[in-house]
DNA sequence: TAGGCCATCTGGTCCT
DNA sequence: AGGACCAGATGGCCTA
């Protein structure tokens, strides 16, 4: 993952602007998250970036007090772990798309949009090289039956012609590839 | 240098 | 009540 700078000045802030020293504010189970902090230190120092210098957010005045500010870190700690949860996701995600563009990382919205064509044409070609012979597929000639599959793709999909998924994600591949 | 993308913080709302 | 989820704000990094 890549680490950001802003937020190890933020943390750095919210450090050298508690009272305690880092020793006694820390609990045994924060060790972990005490390497990560250490890390980031150690980046900070890499690129000559200070607390408090310009691009720091601000930390506004907390009028609710200490524990009040004791449960915002909690919960923006928990916040972070969730949206490392997504992003580890969305990473999978990408992994399982294939794409043309592989040298450069797919953004979110990229991600999202072919996943969502991959699938549609994976259906798609899964309907056509079945050719309404899955198991209650309807039959073609006596029109009778109806997979599941089927009935799911014909009610999101009416009538589209399933070639077109096809058409579609390769050209919204090249577009990706294009950059555009 | 502008714009896209991203990580993080934050406060509000929903859910258990 | 407390945690999960969400959306807005903010500012850094990267690329054309």
């Amino acid at each position: 993952m890549k680490t950001n700078p802003r937020s190890t000045r933020r943390r750095l802030e919210i450090e050298l602007d508690d009272d305690e020293s880092p020793e006694q504010q820390t609990s045994s189970e924060d060790e972990d998250e005490n390497d990560k902090c250490y890390v980031y230190k150690e980046k900070n120092k890499s690129k000559n970036l200070e607390p408090g210098k310009s691009g720091n957010r601000r930390k506004r005045p907390s009028p609710l007090g200490k524990e009040h500010s004791v449960r915002r870190l909690e919960s923006n700690e928990r916040e972070r772990q969730r949206m490392h949860k997504l992003n580890n996701a969305f990473q999978a995600l990408r992994e399982v798309i294939p794409h043309v563009r592989a040298e450069k990382k797919l953004s979110k919205i990229e991600t999202l949009t072919l996943a969502k064509n991959y699938i549609n044409t994976l259906t798609a070609t899964i309907l056509n090289m079945s050719n309404g012979c899955l198991p209650g597929a309807p039959n073609t000639e006596t029109g009778s039956g109806g997979g599941k599959l089927y009935q799911h793709y014909q009610q999101q999909h009416g009538e589209e012609d399933n070639d077109e998924h096809l058409e579609k994600y390769s050209t919204q591949i090249h577009s990706f590839r294009q950059g555009s």
